[in-house]
RNA sequence: CGGGGUGUAGCGUAGCCCGGUUAUCGCGCCACGUUUGGGACGUGGAGGCCGCAGGUUCGAAUCCUGCCACCCCGACCA
């Protein structure tokens, strides 16, 4: 504690970096590209577990665990999708070590342990999954079988980033099986709208609903559904994504049931997710120079107390008012911490808790005592004002949803600044250069036009969005027909 | 995985080219005192296998080789 971050504008992705770091979410580990999820950064990524999870179970889901390793011939079944995270497995190949004769006190792998079969680190678990369903599912009547889990996955890759990107990353993954193509689909959009709605009302990060290119889609999807949020330099974030898998899975996995009508079909599917990779787009969609600045909603305390005094006799008078606001906001279901360190002064725990984003600050001094109130502080306009004792909590409770609601919508605001429609490649790049954010532009469909795009301007399609954008057009770089405006950017 | 950079106390750094006393400075840390409404001050103190492993040399933080980690750029990336 006690420096100054880089700023936003000097550099944005050492800015990131300092961060995540001095406002103790995260550490880089002896592991290359893992990360150690401080206990702070933990309770931020509880609160997105706690809340993502009820909103699994109000629309049916229950929870279970599968393995973390994946025998290579379970995972090589489904073509597409073992295909596409091939080079980036981590694989287990001996199961033993033993000491080295020719290294006292070292360790080697004993090469008579080798693995008949190699297992696969999950990358995701569609193939173990599926495998397993196989055996549960006869009948129409097993079905839809509605599957959550929490779990960790590795994905080896080659450049990492604090939350952004880790080679071990915590996620949920959904993983469903339906007996009718619609079924799975709506389940499929279904789940990419709990998504929107948790990004949006719970995290007050603001999100295009789309589905992704063929190019973009996850291997092994028929349809992959997700939502994009735009980061404060003008990079798009994948923050979520729901996949509608077909038949594909149940077809690798010879997941066949009986219909209502006696017939046998294979199984219909979806899966969808969201990672520890939220907590980048949370802390880059609101935090600024001075720190995080997180929603009340996610915040592991939504209100500080610091007691300013210089007497013993001070402090116990400070506490005392302190303890009762803390017990009349805990009756009203805010949480609350009392900073009662005396190592640290005041000023210096108002910049630690600044710098980690706690959305409101109570300071209570003999001033206050004498006067019946408190200084009240918001992290995220950084004012703050005297206000009466009396009616404390109830102010701080409506206050805590302002702020909520209001960082929404400076997000949003931001957003909408930042997505322009395009017509034109030479705007589309001067765009893309200068102003940044999600561009809208008709495309012609084509993946080649898509991929010629991205190698002139690093920008991709992010999603065809689900919604507006509806006309007729020409392609910005072809100039062939286009039915919608789909939205490019640089990404995460 | 390719190109470039960095690695010296918990953090940030000087020293490295051109090898040679006890490795520099700031922050932080510990003790005592004075302080306490926006990152306190004074005095004293502790803390180092100079990223790791080899090599060259009478002698290596410094030169050479290999490895590891992190950062930047590229390639790759449900």
């Amino acid at each position: 504690m006690g420096k100054n971050l880089t700023s936003r504008t000097e550099d944005y992705s050492k800015w990131y970096n300092e961060l995540v770091v001095k406002a103790d979410l995260a550490e880089n580990s002896a592991v290359r590209g893992c990360m150690v999820i401080k206990p702070y950064g933990y309770a931020i990524w509880e609160k997105m577990q706690a809340e993502l999870d009820r909103m699994f179970k109000e629309t049916g889901h229950e929870n279970a665990y599968f393995p973390l390793f994946v025998p290579k011939s379970l995972f090589e079944a489904e073509e597409k999708n073992a295909e596409g995270f091939a080079k980036e497995c981590a694989v287990v190949t001996h199961y033993r070590l033993q000491n080295d004769p020719d290294n006292e006190g070292k360790l080697r792998v004993d090469p008579e342990a080798k693995l008949e079969e190699e297992l696969v680190v999950r990358p995701t678990s569609e193939a173990i999954i599926w495998n397993t369903y196989k055996g549960w599912i006869q009948s129409y009547r097993d079905l839809p079988i509605l599957i959550n889990q929490w779990a960790n996955v590795v994905r080896w890759e080659m450049r990492t980033r604090l939350f952004l990107r880790t080679a071990e990353f915590l996620w949920q993954e959904g993983h469903t099986a339906h007996a009718t193509k619609d079924e799975a689909l709506a389940e499929t959009v279904q789940m990419n709208d709990v998504y929107a709605e948790f990004a949006q009302n719970f995290m007050a990060i603001p999100v295009i609903k789309g589905v992704k290119t063929e190019s973009e889609r996850f291997a092994g999807a028929i349809e992959t559904y997700c939502i994009e949020a735009l980061m404060q330099d003008g990079k798009a974030l994948q923050a979520g994504t729901s996949h509608f898998l077909g038949q594909n899975f149940a077809k690798a996995f010879d997941v066949k049931f009986t219909n209502n009508e006696g017939k046998l079909d294979h199984v219909w599917a979806s899966s969808w997710g969201v990672s520890t990779r939220l907590v980048g787009a949370l802390i880059m969609t609101h935090s600024d120079d001075k720190g995080l600045v997180l929603p009340p909603n996610l915040a592991p305390s939504q209100v500080v107390i610091v007691p300013i005094f210089k007497t013993d006799e001070q402090l116990e008078a400070v506490s005392e008012k302190a303890e009762n606001i803390i017990k009349e906001l805990k009756a009203l279901g805010v949480s609350c911490k009392f900073d009662k360190r005396t190592t640290h002064r005041p000023g210096a725990k108002f910049a630690q808790h600044e710098l980690q984003g706690v959305p409101l600050r109570i300071a209570i001094g003999p001033k206050d005592l004498e006067n019946n109130t408190v200084e009240l502080a918001r992290r995220d306009t950084l004012t703050k004002e005297i206000v009466k004792i009396e009616g404390l909590a109830s102010t701080i409770k409506d206050l805590l949803g302002t702020i909520q609601e209001e960082l929404f919508t400076r997000a949003l605001n931001f957003r909408d600044e930042h997505t322009t429609e395009v017509d034109d490649f030479e705007t589309f790049k001067k765009v893309l250069e200068t102003k940044t954010g999600f561009i809208s532009a008709h495309w012609d469909g084509t993946a080649e036009t898509e991929q010629k795009i991205k190698e002139l301007t690093k920008a991709t399609i992010r999603c065809i969005p689900l919604v507006d954008y509806k006309e007729e057009g020409k392609c910005v770089y072809s100039g062939n027909a286009s039915k919608q405006r789909v939205l490019f950017a640089k990404a995460y």
